[in-house]
DNA sequence: ATGCTTATTGTAACCGGTTTCACCAATAGT
DNA sequence: ACTATTGGTGAAACCGGTTACAATAAGCAT
């Protein structure tokens, strides 16, 4: 049927020339414009049909100055917590006819500004970030372009960019809460990489103050396996009088169960071990691992809903603190007091 | 400095008037274009600071014909096999200049076709599929437009359209050949929804044509609680004769081995659990997890290179096939004989 | 001084859509 | 019969860039 080249994908004009209109009434019938006739409208869709013809949206977006394109830019998509949250967020937007670009920094602000430059170049209306820690030259940037951008993981209302997240120190200081309640003072914190990552470094103040404490801090990488393995190392000694593991997010509480798992230490009874995130497997080990549960659905939910209008109404949106919970409390945390390390069976 | 209302963003030819010159020349600097002079160059690059100009996405696009964006089309972000996908597609797509569109499909394949549709509205140049199953609408689509599509997790050369996977079938034979092995004949299979999965249908093919071997089939919902939920129901019979579940997905695995730990049943002296992926916190478990080792990150890099070069040069990509390993094959798996249900300490 | 390069810059067409406005026909009002 | 609408359509300008081609000036051999 069809000649032998037509390579070249076809074009409104194209249109236009098979349906016998002119370009404005193609241009009409697409964008569904009620002044055109029943008969027109059939003639023009059915040469739309016959050509495949797709309408560009770069032409589109020059001419209405919208792409319908907004960026995010996580640390790492090999993270639950991240992962989940785009999630949450890429469904969001899809409803408010966002699409949704990712871009991963690594916890590098050299790296986040320039990946934060490309996702302008290609034309995003605004952008999800994550944290309050940026380079200058992004900052700088955002301002002088006007650029809607949420940050996210992290509550800050003095932040210059509006924050739409929980308070670190408060739901460190809730999981810290737990463990002193039940009395005990000699607690290894477990977390990821503090530098560059102000999400962490915020929850590792909720250990300033507290002298009657013995704190120790074990900074390792966030997986499993890194927490797996400082647990091994901490409590293989038998001299070891720490009875209690905070980790800074679940990953690498978990890893520290498993750890204790593996050197027949019995959580909570001997050691108590409490986790920031909730993540979903949290939940189902053994024991289920108390944890300070941060809402990262609802998180991405509601930054998605803030920077569409912002994008699309051009309503700067207020700063949001989503609220922390504790879940399970005492499940893999038990008191102090009854602490057995080394009488077990 | 700067009058009151200076609301639109500049233009390349407000550059062009600033700095007295012709917008081909402003043109020229951007693209980097060697025949300008050196005087010129430098008022032009002044002008383009000074009012902060960002070239539009869009007009280049409108140019060029190319956008410069691929799109993904995955299930869900929420999985970890997923976002460790992405995250290595993204990282190597990033390396070739592409920037990545994201969208969840909820393995529906209408839901697919839509989204499809939405990033080619939104001019992605090419996409990234996972599996070989989706709606006619869309693969009539793909044809007409000649869309270059990759299809990844299933390694399949006489798909359509290239593939870039490995053979989920011989995955799960992997992993049952280990139980067989070990002789175990009573065998749980537990995996995620079927319907509407061809990764997980292929994998349950593995199971056909074993007389001897009995196999109960559990479908659940693809998370640890459902698997952990499911074992605690299954094993807490006493007349329970399954020495073993085969999980087709390490999320299940790891549910299954907290819920046998949960019923105090020994992993692997009582019972043995077999995962398919190699999430990294299989490998931290107690014990750690006997998995077929799913390589999703070199499947990002080699989906990513593939698609940029069917984008880039117009070299359609032959089918990759990536191989399964398996990993810890003595840790969470021990011989059936040995098997103690009921008989343990 | 003349003619021919070569280097640099400008003019204007063009990419693929949208949109303003003018125009014409048909219907309605008086 | 004569405007005043109203509905439907097309011509052309326009969005913000790129680029083919023309134009000008400087450099150089003859």
């Amino acid at each position: 049927m069809a000649g032998v080249l037509e390579k070249r994908k076809s074009t409104l004009r194209d249109v236009a020339r098979m349906a016998e209109v002119s370009t404005a009434t193609v241009s009409r019938v697409l964008n569904g414009n009620a002044l055109v006739s029943e008969g027109t409208r059939a003639k023009v869709q059915a040469a739309i049909d016959a050509l495949h013809f797709v309408p560009s949206a770069a032409a589109r977006a020059i001419n209405s100055g919208r792409t319908h394109v907004v960026g995010a830019l996580v640390p790492t998509l090999d993270h639950a917590i991240f992962s989940r949250f785009l999630d949450a967020l890429e469904e969001e937007l899809a409803g408010s006819g966002l699409s949704l670009v990712v871009a991963t920094t690594k916890e590098d602000p050299d790296r986040e500004a320039e990946r934060a430059r490309a996702l302008v170049d290609i034309g995003v209306e605004g952008l999800i970030v994550s944290g309050v820690t940026r380079s200058a030259d992004l900052d700088a940037f955002i301002e002088k372009r006007e650029l809607p951008v949420v940050a996210t993981s992290y509550f800050d209302p003095s932040y210059h960019l509006p924050t739409v997240g929980y308070d670190n120190e408060r739901a460190a200081r809730s999981a810290l809460g737990l463990l002193l309640e039940g009395g005990h003072r000699d607690i290894a914190i477990y977390h990821g990489p503090s530098a560059g990552n102000d999400r962490t470094r915020a929850r590792l103040k909720a250990f300033k103050k507290h002298p009657r404490v013995a704190f120790r801090f074990c900074e390792m990488p966030l997986d499993v396996s890194a927490a797996s393995d400082a647990a091994r190392r901490d409590f293989a000694e038998p001299c070891c009088r720490t009875t209690a593991v905070l980790a800074l997010s679940d990953v690498l509480a978990q890893g520290a169960l498993f750890g204790l798992q593996a050197l027949g230490i019995s959580v909570p009874r001997e050691v108590s071990v409490v986790g920031i995130d909730d993540l979903p497997s949290s939940a189902a080990t053994t024991p289920a691992l108390t944890t300070v549960r941060l809402p990262v659905r609802e998180m991405g939910r509601r930054a998605a809903i803030a920077l569409a209008k912002w994008v699309e109404d051009g309503i700067r949106p207020a700063p949001e603190r989503l609220d922390v919970s504790v879940m399970r409390a005492s499940s893999s945390l038990a008191p102090a007091s009854g602490a057995l390390r080394g009488r077990g069976p």
